[in-house]
RNA sequence: GGCGACGUGGCCAAGUGGUUAAGGCGGGGGUCUGCAAAACCCCUAUCAGCGGUUCGAAUCCGCUCGUCGCCUCCA
C-alpha cells in the first residue's frame, strides 16, 4: 500500500510503526457552522481510516477542537456569550453534521481549553532547550534555531521572507518566529503560566494534544492542504525540537481544497455552502460520491449540478442492491475481480475515483446477472461492503427522505423515513395497482402522473410497485 | 516576487511511455414494459498550444497561453 507523503514529496510504501496505527487529523475551530470544504476533508480522512481498518489495521484516530482562538473570542464577544459556550454550540453542530455524513467518530476529541497544562509543559521544554523565548508577555518559537524549518512546505526562511506580506513584529527576533503563548488581554480567556497569564498560540495545541494522546511519533498526520504552512510546519518544528525525536509524523497527508466558482471556499472569504444546506437536497452518499470521484489531493470545484449527478449515481448503486426478482439458478456472479480492482486502486494512494469506477462496474455486473437470474447475493454483499469502506450506506430509504425535509428536522427524520406523506403515497399506489389489474390504465396513469408531478417516481416490477423521490 | 498544483469527450473525472484513453452525469438509438420508470445493449474524446526526446507520449523535457493554491486566519 502506497501513499503520498507531503514531507518527502513522493509516494511511499506505508509501514506503520506498530499496532495500532496512530493517526491525528486537525479538526475545526468551532466558531461557525461547518461548510462542505470541511465535509470534503473529514470524508477523505474518514475513508482513509476505514480503508486502513479494511486492510486489517487497528487505527487510533484523534481529532482536536481548537476552542481557544481569536475568531472564537471575537464572535463570542459579539454574541455576548462566553467563549466556551460558543465553542460548545458549534462543536455540537459539527457532530450533527459529521453524523449526518456518516463520518465515524474519532476515539478522542481533545480541546485546547482542557489541555493547557500539557501545552505549558511543552513550551517550557522548548524554552529550556533554547527554542523558545519570552518577550513582552508572549513566548515565541525561534525559527533560526531549527535547521529543518521549512522541510514540510519545502521552502526556506530566506524564500519566505522575500514574501511581501511578512510583517516584522517589533518584539520578535526574527519575522518568521511564531507565537507559542500569547500574553493575556483584558476580557479574554486566560490561564496562569510561568510567563504570566495568557493563552496558547495557534499551533502549539496540536503538538501537545497529539503527543499526549498518541505519543511523540505519529504514523499519519492529516489535514487540509491549507494547513501545510504555517500550521503543520510549525507543529513539526515545535514537536521535534521539544522531543529531540524525528519525524514527529511519518506520513503527512493533505487533502486538496474545495472551491466554489474560481475561489477556494473558506470562512474568511465568506463564499461557503454549509453541510446542512447541501444535505437538504442531496444525500450523504451523494456528497461522498462527489468527493470521492476525484483524487483527494487535487482541488475540487463545488456546483449543484455535480451534486445532482452524484445523487443519480448513488441511486444507481442503490438500485443494484435490490433483491433478485426471480429465483436464482445455480450459476453465481463472482465479484472477486471488481473487488480486487477496488483494492488495487485504494492501495495506490487512495485512488477513490478508480475504486468508485469498480463499484459502478460491479453494479452493472449485478444488473446483468439479475436479468440472467444468476445468484446475486454474494456480489451484492461485496458491493455493500466496499461502498461501506467509502462510508456510503446505499440505504434504499434515503431517496424517500430527500425533498421537503427541513434542516432542523433532519436528525429525527433521517432515522425513520419520509414523514407524513408516506402512508398516503402507499395508499395511492395500492389504488393504482387495483386499477391496473382491472386494466383501467387511464386512471392508473393519472395517479402516476400526479405523483410524478409532486416529485414521487413509481417503478413497477414483477414484485410490485416501489417509489422514490425525484 | 518566491514556492507549488492543474489544463483529458457536452459537464464532472481517472489514467503519468506501448493492447480498444476508466467511471459517473447528460445526449442519441434500441430491448423490456399496457404505457412509463428502473435495468440492459449500441453510439457519443486523441488528451490547452507549439517545439523537442523516443521505435513509440495524454503520460518525459522546454517554451507559450490559461486557471488555482500557499507564502496572513483557514479543512
Amino acid at each position: 500500500m502506497k501513499l503520498w507523503n507531503t514531507l518527502s514529496g513522493q509516494k511511499e510504501e506505508f509501514r506503520p510503526q506498530g499496532d495500532p496505527v496512530l493517526m491525528y487529523v486537525c479538526g475545526v475551530t468551532p466558531y461557525d457552522e461547518s461548510h462542505i470544504g470541511h465535509a470534503m476533508s473529514y470524508i477523505v480522512f474518514d475513508v482513509i481510516r476505514r480503508y486502513l481498518e479494511f486492510k486489517g489495521y487497528n487505527v487510533r484516530y484523534v481529532q482536536n477542537f481548537t476552542d481557544i482562538d481569536d475568531k472564537l473570542i471575537n464572535r463570542a464577544r459579539q454574541a455576548g456569550i462566553p467563549v466556551l459556550d460558543l465553542a460548545d454550540r458549534f462543536i455540537g453542530r459539527y457532530f450533527d453534521d459529521m453524523d449526518a455524513l456518516n463520518v465515524r467518530r474519532a476515539e478522542v476529541y481533545p480541546r485546547v481549553s482542557q489541555e493547557i497544562p500539557g501545552i505549558i509543559d511543552l513550551i517550557s521544554k522548548l524554552e529550556q532547550r533554547g527554542y523558545a523565548y519570552p518577550t513582552g508577555g508572549d513566548v515565541y518559537f525561534r525559527v533560526q534555531r531549527d535547521e529543518d524549518y521549512g522541510k514540510l512546505s519545502h521552502r526556506t526562511l530566506e524564500g519566505m521572507q522575500a514574501g511581501a506580506r511578512v510583517e516584522v513584529g517589533e518584539l520578535k527576533e526574527d519575522p518568521m518566529d511564531f507565537v507559542l503563548w500569547k500574553g493575556a488581554k483584558p476580557g479574554e480567556p486566560q490561564w496562569e503560566s510561568p510567563w504570566g497569564p495568557g493563552r496558547p498560540g495557534w499551533h502549539i495545541e496540536c503538538s501537545a494534544m497529539a503527543m499526549r494522546y498518541l505519543g511523540p511519533k505519529l504514523d499519519i498526520h492529516g489535514g487540509g492542504h491549507d494547513l501545510i504552512f504555517p500550521h503543520h510546519e510549525n507543529e513539526i518544528a515545535q514537536s521535534e525540537c521539544a522531543t529531540g525525536e524525528a519525524p514527529f509524523a511519518r506520513y503527512w497527508l493533505h487533502n486538496g481544497l474545495l472551491r466554489l466558482g474560481e475561489e477556494k471556499m473558506s470562512k474568511s472569504l465568506g463564499n461557503l455552502v454549509t453541510i446542512d444546506q447541501v444535505l437538504t437536497s442531496h444525500s450523504a452518499d451523494a456528497l461522498r460520491l462527489f468527493v470521492l470521484s476525484s483524487h483527494y489531493r487535487g482541488p475540487l470545484t463545488y456546483n449543484d449540478e455535480a451534486l445532482d449527478a452524484a445523487d443519480k449515481g448513488a441511486d444507481r448503486l442503490r438500485e443494484a442492491l435490490r433483491p433478485a426478482d426471480r429465483p436464482a439458478g445455480v450459476e453465481r456472479l463472482d465479484p472477486a475481480s471488481q473487488r480486487q480492482r477496488f483494492i488495487d486502486a485504494m492501495d495506490d494512494d487512495f485512488n477513490s475515483a478508480q475504486a468508485v469506477a469498480a463499484l459502478f462496474d460491479l453494479a452493472r455486473d449485478i444488473n446483468r446477472a439479475r436479468e440472467r437470474a444468476l445468484y446475486l447475493t454474494a456480489a451484492q454483499d461485496t458491493l455493500r461492503e466496499l461502498a461501506g469502506v467509502l462510508g456510503m450506506t446505499l440505504d434504499p430509504q434515503v431517496r424517500r427522505q430527500l425533498g421537503g425535509v427541513q434542516p432542523a428536522a433532519r436528525g429525527s427524520l433521517s432515522r425513520n423515513g419520509a414523514g407524513d406523506a408516506e402512508p398516503f403515497i402507499d395508499l395511492l399506489i395500492e389504488l393504482r395497482s387495483n386499477l391496473r389489474v382491472k386494466k383501467e390504465f387511464a386512471l392508473a396513469d393519472a395517479i402516476r402522473v400526479g405523483l410524478t408531478e409532486r416529485g414521487v417516481t413509481l417503478e413497477d416490477s414483477a414484485a410490485g410497485t416501489t417509489w422514490k423521490r425525484k
